[in-house]
DNA sequence: AATGAATGAGATTTCATTCAT
DNA sequence: AATGAATGAAATCTCATTCAT
């Protein structure tokens, strides 16, 4: 029950006009994956609905709103989701492996708002984007306390957590940018791959031959 | 320092018309790399050069062959300076270090450029977009043979080169996304960290307690 | 009396909308008339109208399609009033007689239409241009079929019939272009006129002395 | 042999450069014949002639100088070669068969200028239409004074003289329209046809039946 | 006589948005 | 809630022409 999209035809299943919002909002995560928000017009928008350019702005007042809200929903849904996820799990013996796995697998369910989240950013006007940014960084920071207990805890070794959380979340979400060419790996291949990948990466551990004695 | 910009500049310097060309593509890459590629009006990118908009046509014959030249000469740039980078460095005890320390180098006196090219793929018409993946292929097999290599060496440890490849460079390639605002580290200790997380990621090493029994 | 263009305008009255685009047709055949379809821009033709050009546009998708939509209904029209004037004839003591005088007739109140379609034939796009010619073609057949008709007869001395189809309707369709600036005959002498000499040009008839001893 | 364009490249055969002038006005009589005056502009006959745009001004001040040039030439160039055909023809048992075997023929040779010169008249300069107008007349004289005597000496029966003009020109000129395509006639077939039919247009003759009883 | 670059105007078309119905 | 038509601005690109070289 959490994904907004989806939540809205649920919570709302009668009515018919609102269903025009939701595929206002299907068509446009679509197109704006694939060209851009920029490079979309509310014509395609509106014949990918199968409606006329002016029946859009029942639904949302701007394109511009149309973004946010893709976008803000996007991550409210992921901290939502994220949150159940922590709450149905028993504490992990490993908390990054709990949030790498959750990840992946989130992200992997839905490429197109990941693409738009991350590209999209500078095209938001600049209260859309505050408001996008408080839920980015509210993420981040379950990663950022993750490592920190780890460092506290002495089972990772790393200078800048603030840091490490971009390199981690900036390699995981490149993810689905190549994910749907390679038809060689299975989304579980793909999870176990990148679990070694970010455990080695903040792991205390014996340093490389070759930087120790740096 | 190799970059293709500024070589057609010193290569051909007294031509007066010559440098309206480089002019073009400095205001381009600054604006593409800001607002993105589709909304970036020619009327903008010839009001930077200080010329009228029919006069980018002497130069470019559409906005979008100025888009290509950047990101073909962008990554052309790189294979170039890779090249010169190796050739120029005993063989060095540890080639992955050597390759992090000079991507992450490269990029970062190149943010605009990198941005871009990590962005603005979808926008390059079909054939574009071929001649650009030719060299983008060819930068990541660099990586993925050293991976390969120390796989070999038993250095590594590493279920999927091409995988590896992928996330490593998508890790470091997220860097010029915020590193501008981060004005608390230096490129330096930036380097240090990131160098650390790939060695770390890639590693043959005992596993983390928390996976030690799976 | 069943122009196209006028009967959309009958056929739909009510519509507000839909009288922009017959507006649109009647401004574009007056300027296209004077000043030729290459020549005229379609900010010209809004202006005449008195609409922003960009509301051209939701009647006809391109300016080409505005001048295609001109010439077949031209041609469908003229094919069409033929029908209705043959039929509503007896038949005649003398069909060519018939035939001329109607398309004097009809080409002398359609001087702007008929301007047209002799001189932008070559500014339409081919798959344009082909739908035109075969109503084009459909017209001389008409002619060419009198003609043949009178040479079985024995009243016409004609060698091809297809070329004096094309002579003939030359020479008629010749007329609007100085018609406007004489003043000085009215349509019925003009009709007078070239009804013998079409007459002249295709009856047996004695050769002239001089053609004679050929 | 007196067409200008020929006869400039005879005239003045070493000056190196007037014969850019004259590739410029084959240029733009080809394209202009083809596309028309407006659609065609001054880069593609630069590009036709193998020379930037900026160089043709060195030769014609304006584009619609080098359409004055094209037309008013046309004009003299017909009025010379009549002349001198009439000059070198014992006078003629028939003038009107010579005038129409001149036109026919002089016209046949010269499709793209026949073109021009009676589609391109609109987008003339007053100034210069007028020009053009002086000699078109002057041409046209030529046959109304034949057609004239012949009704004096009662081998004609015409009505208006200068409207027979007209048709008879219209007629003619048409030729070119189509010829291109017809393989099937040739040349010499054609002018017989259309002699037969102008003969029969001007000449005193019984009046078909179906007219009889006006 | 020709080039390469520029201008200033204007071409066709598209855009986000509005609004009466 | 949707349509059809409109607006006003702006998009990319082309135009005839000029000019220093």
């Amino acid at each position: 029950m959490s994904h907004q999209i989806a939540t809205l035809a649920e919570r709302k299943p009668a009515k018919k006009g609102t269903q025009t919002a939701h595929r206002v909002r299907r068509a446009a995560l679509k197109l704006f994956a694939r060209q851009g928000y920029a490079a979309v017009s509310m014509r395609q928008i509106a014949t990918e609905v199968g409606v006329q350019p002016g029946a859009l702005y029942n639904h949302f007042s701007t394109k511009q709103e149309i973004l946010k809200d893709l976008m803000l929903s996007h991550m409210r849904d992921l901290l939502e989701a994220w949150q159940e996820h922590a709450a149905n799990t028993d504490r992990p013996s490993d908390p990054l492996e709990a949030f790498v796995t959750f990840h992946i697998r989130h992200h992997l369910q839905r490429t197109e708002e990941v693409f738009i989240s991350y590209m999209e950013l500078r095209n938001l006007e600049s209260q859309n984007f505050s408001e996008v940014e408080v839920e980015r960084r509210r993420y981040e920071a379950i990663l950022t306390a993750i490592l920190e207990d780890g460092v506290k805890r002495g089972v990772y070794r790393i200078k800048e957590t603030r840091v490490a959380t971009r390199a981690i979340i900036a390699m995981l979400t490149g993810i689905p940018t190549w994910y749907r060419e390679s038809g060689m790996l299975s989304a579980e291949q793909i999870e176990a791959i990148y679990l070694d990948m970010v455990h080695g990466s903040v792991s205390a551990m014996p340093l490389s031959p070759a930087r120790k004695n740096r």
